[in-house]
DNA sequence: GTCCCCACTTAGCATAGGTTTA
DNA sequence: TAAACCTATGCTAAGTGGGGAC
């Protein structure tokens, strides 16, 4: 076992098991449980294949989201553990081709044509002009898919170079020549001259580290003078000369023993059109120009006093800063929470001096504060909308420039040009460092990375400069800063989720989980066998991989003392599995996020008995998989198919089922009968991922006055009955709640008029069960991350839904290289 | 074999801002 | 027209996993 482990696990013995029963995170509100349909409650379950089923017709699961907010009751997930159920034994072509039959029943070509994406806004620049053109006319079959790659025109690239030439740079001249190359993302020649088998050395700036004309700083004040300066403009005096170098990455030197350049030879990668691939390590650009980062605005002090055992008190602007970082929170869970209130006094009391008349937290009344940002933030809604529009616009005009970055000549967005400002460290769950306050990050805190033609972006502070200038092309981040909490991490800048890079990675992450589709049958078969294996680390490796393929549960990385106390699967612990007879297990533990999993499933016999033999003799608080880590168990599934890891399998469980419930659950009806069948789909994997959200503050007054409503339609329906009954016999209606005359209606009139109320009422119950049904699940998340695009964009196709209905703008952009898939595609 | 740095993906929450409803 | 509601977006925390150093 690590040295590493060993010692936290003494850590852990010395604490109680607090996963046993975890913190709700809000006791105040309802327990919460929701019962999920079996997803193969659209099919039968005797219906073909297994393992290419979705996981959660797979497990004829009842997985339970657990409110993260409640302590809930456990409810149970079957795991089918049949073997005379299961069809794995079918050859795999043969189950496959019930779904290519499927999939290709009655769709034509020109139903294809008929895709309704013809108005996706693919924008990656205000000034583009083609919204109304077809995506596939703007994308057309060659080299495509990249929106978010958008070719530079003439009059932007000016803006760009000259924001850059205002800053005192000239191009290079291999940087003028990059600008100017044609605009589509060229695929990476190098990644294929390189044998697949064999890493190439790192490619990167000149190996010399070349002294850049950059301004430093120097700055030797006392740093007891500057008690008074706001965090925001005390950048760090004691800031050295900047090192600007153009420096070769450490890994530079590397050789790639990588053997699993999979992805390109995946007879899947030709199956639509292709991005350049990654190189797997290698050069991700040959050009890259951009401005660097934006700093947030220095602090100007409000001036508003706090109170101190009822008296105001006197505060230096730093000091205000950091008081109204905490006042502007109480209105949050964090203000139950001493750890957060023990660290935030901890840093303040730091710079209120050892002699300052606040002595203690308690005695300390923020409300004035907190009431002044309140104000603020009502000034702020009130404004005009012409305000608030000039507002944007001067804020545009400032950030616009950082936006953008050319790569290999392709203007593409920047992600998170912004640098993070000052604040309180908002860690999620029982996180140990809660509370702290995190410095602001100045210029000699950033390294940027840029094209080593390219001309370095100016520091946007007078008298600072940049820690560091590197030339890495073998990485895709612009800039990076040490995390201000934890200083052996790192905060990077990469390009936006719509960048071709961004793209690339994404289409490969899915070939490589559509991969395991050939595969999970012999993986299947492989740990089966080892379930009952002599050799324990062989066989907690089995069962470990059984859970990961069977639950999608994470891999489980060791993490250290000062993180919030989660586990994956690798680093179970034994309190965090129940085995309930004869078969049953029940897990409860927190995850990332510190989100709880609570799920109670049936699992095959060696499994449950597996379970029990690497519990025996431990503590709670042991580590259930006391032989594995994560790199074990991945070293283990790589011999089982090039490049798989633990998190292969959720990326694979998610889409197969989307795609396995869309083609499944899909009948004809309109648009937004099937948009339902889509969100049911992605509830489900919402589910299988365990993906939560907290009860938006709101629900249960919607729920309420939806209910109210419900109830007024009512009562409305009953009266229409009572004078449908009278007009049938000939008599007036009765006079309304007021005593007013109501209008005398026809008997077919009052029917029409009950039918209308009738379908209004169902309309509000379906739409409150749906509220209800998702208060606690996110589906965004499994939509940007887990599913297979293409899956959606080929079933909008076959099924003439709008691809706008499914994905937002942002996701089309995002997913610009998927667009263009067949309609007959399956994951 | 282990540790740990590094680079990236995955994640939920807050909020701005747009849309619908009364 | 304001309030309620909904959704997109930004932010940044928290994971995963590769791979070099020792």
């Amino acid at each position: 076992m690590p040295l590493r482990r060993r010692q936290r696990q003494q850590v852990h013995l010395a604490r109680c098991c607090q996963v046993k029963s975890p913190p709700p995170k809000n006791s105040s509100a309802p327990v919460e449980k929701e019962e999920v349909k079996n997803a193969s409650g659209l099919r039968s379950n005797d219906e073909d294949s297994d393992d290419a089923k979705p996981l959660s017709a797979r497990l004829k699961c009842n997985t339970n989201i657990v409110n993260k907010a409640d302590a809930l009751p456990t409810s149970e997930v079957n795991v089918k553990n049949d073997d005379r159920d299961s069809e794995d034994d079918k050859p795999l072509s043969a189950r496959l081709k019930v779904n290519n039959n499927i999939a290709n029943k009655g769709i034509t070509a020109s139903r294809a044509d008929a895709l309704m994406i013809s108005k996706i806004n693919v924008k990656s620049a205000p000034e583009d002009s083609d919204d109304e053109v077809p995506l596939s006319s703007r994308f057309p079959n060659s080299n495509v898919g990249m929106s978010g790659a958008k070719s530079i025109d003439p009059d932007e690239k000016k803006h760009l170079v000259s924001n850059v030439q205002q800053s005192g740079f000239i191009l290079g001249e291999k940087q003028h020549k990059s600008s100017s190359m044609p605009v589509k993302r060229p695929l990476d020649k190098a990644s294929s001259l390189v044998p697949s088998s064999v890493k190439k050395p790192k490619i990167s700036g000149t190996s010399k580290e070349v002294r850049v004309k950059q301004v430093t700083v120097k700055a030797e004040e006392k740093v007891d003078d500057d008690d008074h300066v706001p965090i925001a403009q005390r950048m760090k005096k004691s800031a050295k000369a900047t090192k600007v170098t153009k420096s070769v990455s450490s890994s530079s030197k590397k050789i790639n023993m990588k053997s699993n350049k999979v992805m390109k030879n995946s007879k899947y990668s030709k199956s639509t059109k292709m991005l350049p691939d990654s190189g797997d390590g290698q050069k991700k650009w040959t050009t890259l120009v951009h401005n660097g980062v934006i700093f947030p605005p220095p602090y100007t002090s409000h001036g508003v006093k706090m109170l101190y055992k009822e008296k105001e008190v006197d505060l230096t602007p730093e000091q205000e800063e950091v008081a109204t970082m905490f006042a502007v929170m109480l209105d949050t869970e964090y203000m139950q929470k001493p750890k957060f209130k023990e660290n935030f006094w901890n840093d303040w009391r730091k710079l209120l001096g050892r002699n300052h008349v606040i002595q203690n937290l308690e005695d300390c009344d923020f409300k004035p504060i907190y009431e002044w940002h309140q104000e603020q933030k009502e000034k702020k809604k009130q404004m005009s909308s012409e305000e608030k529009k000039a507002l944007k616009e001067e804020k545009l005009k400032q950030e616009e420039k950082y936006m953008w970055a050319i790569v290999d000549g392709v203007k593409e967005k920047v992600g998170n040009f912004r640098v993070e400002p000052p604040g309180l460290f908002r860690g999620r769950g029982d996180h140990p460092k809660m509370g702290k306050l995190k410095k602001c990050i100045c210029p000699s805190d950033i390294t940027i990375n840029i094209g080593k033609d390219a001309p370095i972006p100016e520091c946007p502070i007078p008298g600072e400069s940049w820690k560091e200038v590197k030339h890495d092309n073998t990485v895709t981040w612009l800039a990076f800063w040490n995390d201000p909490t934890n200083p052996k991490q790192f905060k990077y800048v990469f390009l936006a989720a719509s960048s071709s890079l961004k793209g690339q990675s994404d289409k490969e992450k899915y070939e490589k989980s559509r991969m395991l589709k050939d595969y999970i049958e012999s993986i299947r078969a492989a740990y089966t066998k080892d379930f009952v294996s002599k050799d324990i680390t062989r066989k907690q490796i089995a069962v470990a991989t059984y859970l990961i393929d069977k639950l999608a549960l994470r891999a489980g990385n060791e993490k250290d003392d000062d993180e919030a106390d989660t586990v994956g699967c690798c680093t179970l612990k034994v309190g965090n599995v129940e085995c309930i007879p004869p078969n049953k297990l029940k897990f409860d533990f927190l995850g990332k996020d510190s989100i709880q999993y609570v799920n109670t499933v049936e699992v095959e016999l060696p499994v449950y008995k597996g379970i029990g033999q690497f519990q025996a003799g431990k503590k709670q608080n042991d580590d259930l998989f006391d032989k594995l880590d994560t790199a074990k168990l991945n070293g283990h599934l790589k011999e089982l198919m090039p490049g798989l890891t633990a998190k292969v399998f959720r990326t694979y469980n998610a889409s197969i089922t989307l795609d396995e419930m869309l083609n499944r659950g899909t009948k004809d009806g309109d648009v937004a009968e099937k948009i339902m069948v889509y969100q049911h789909a992605n509830k489900e994997v919402a589910i299988i991922c365990n993906h939560q959200r907290s009860v938006s503050r709101s629900h249960s007054a919607q729920m309420s006055r939806l209910t109210e409503k419900i109830e007024e339609l009512k009562g409305v329906l009953k009266d229409l009955k009572v004078d449908l009954d009278r007009a049938k016999k000939g008599k007036p209606p009765l006079k309304d709640a007021d005593g007013n005359r109501k209008r005398n209606l026809t008997p077919e009139a009052l029917e029409r008029k009950i039918a209308q109320t009738n379908a209004k009422v169902e309309k509000m119950e379906r739409d409150m069960k749906t509220k209800e049904d998702l208060k606690t699940v996110a589906l965004g998340t499994s939509k940007i991350n887990y599913l297979d695009p293409r899956i959606t964009v080929a079933w909008c196709k076959r099924h003439e839904v709008p691809i706008e209905k499914i994905f937002n703008k942002s996701l089309l952009a995002k997913f610009a290289w998927a667009m263009d898939v067949g309609p007959d595609f399956r994951f």
